[in-house]
DNA sequence: TTATTTGTTTAGAATTGTTCTAAACTGTTG
DNA sequence: CAACAGTTTAGAACAATTCTAAACAAATAA
């Protein structure tokens, strides 16, 4: 019983991620909508392909890293999923794709969202001769006081 | 006498580099006198330690790769360089130490940038409860109009 | 439905950027 | 100049990521 009422929810949940998947032209596979689950419940969320292979393993998806690599890849070419520059040793994703910037904190690795009402850029500055702006990333880290 | 004076010159010029090494608490070797005179020889600069090893090996100097990597990242502790987050896969070096931000051209790759008086945050976002700002890091993405 | 096609997943190999190791070497100090 | 401590190096090791090609599964045609 419970296990069918989980499938049940599972499918239920599953019906609009196929829709965003297909939505941008890729299939509705297993694995990527077990990993579109784990992205897109709710909440913003910022990952590593190693991280979100971990979860998986813990909520007892069977699916392999390479995989993951894929979807984490093809979710951002499909605009998704956002790359976000922290560490030049390791991609990070973001789920929250619109327009906005992030603390970084140095002492225990956790990045969070800047809401995008409380920074801006007034004024850019001049670009070079025939350039145009393809995109502005602001990392602010911040440490613990003292 | 060219060769000479070339030595002669090469010495002069390393004078102040081993300088700025001692001050930092770094032995004056021959490889790290060479890596600064390709560092900093007045105008700034970005490289990867790939880059700086091809253009190292291209002026005749006889050195490592591992050797590039040691002295960057010591360079850095040192405060002689910075790192600028531009690419997940590569570390970049900036010998422009000073608070400044970025133009990174997606383009061709191209680094430049963005003199300090062109760009300013006002009124930074609320930092998380008992944290201060390490540092910030503006990176402006462009590429060719049109 | 089943058959066919095309896209996807996977394990493991390969690649790439970077760090480590330990032996040879070189500044520095006495 | 001797002796120590720090440095360099080749090559091994490592970690993140991509590639390969074979098995598999979703979409489509029949």
């Amino acid at each position: 019983m419970d296990k069918l009422n989980t499938r049940i929810n599972q499918n239920d949940n599953y019906q609009s991620l196929t829709d965003k998947l297909r939505g941008v032209g890729l299939r509705a596979t297993r694995q990527r909508l077990d990993i579109g689950s784990l992205l897109f419940s709710g909440k913003d969320r910022h990952v590593t392909a190693e991280s979100l292979h971990d979860e998986a393993l813990a909520s007892g998806m069977k699916i392999s890293l390479a995989t993951i690599y894929n979807a984490l890849n093809q979710f951002t070419d499909a605009g998704l999923l956002r790359e976000v520059l922290i560490d030049p040793s390791r991609t990070y994703f973001d789920t929250n794709t619109s327009s906005h910037h992030h603390f970084f904190n140095i002492d225990n690795g956790q990045l969070t969202d800047i809401p995008n009402e409380e920074i801006n850029l007034p004024g850019l500055p001049n670009l070079p001769e025939g350039q145009i702006i393809d995109g502005v990333d602001i990392l602010i880290r911040i440490k613990p006081e003292v």
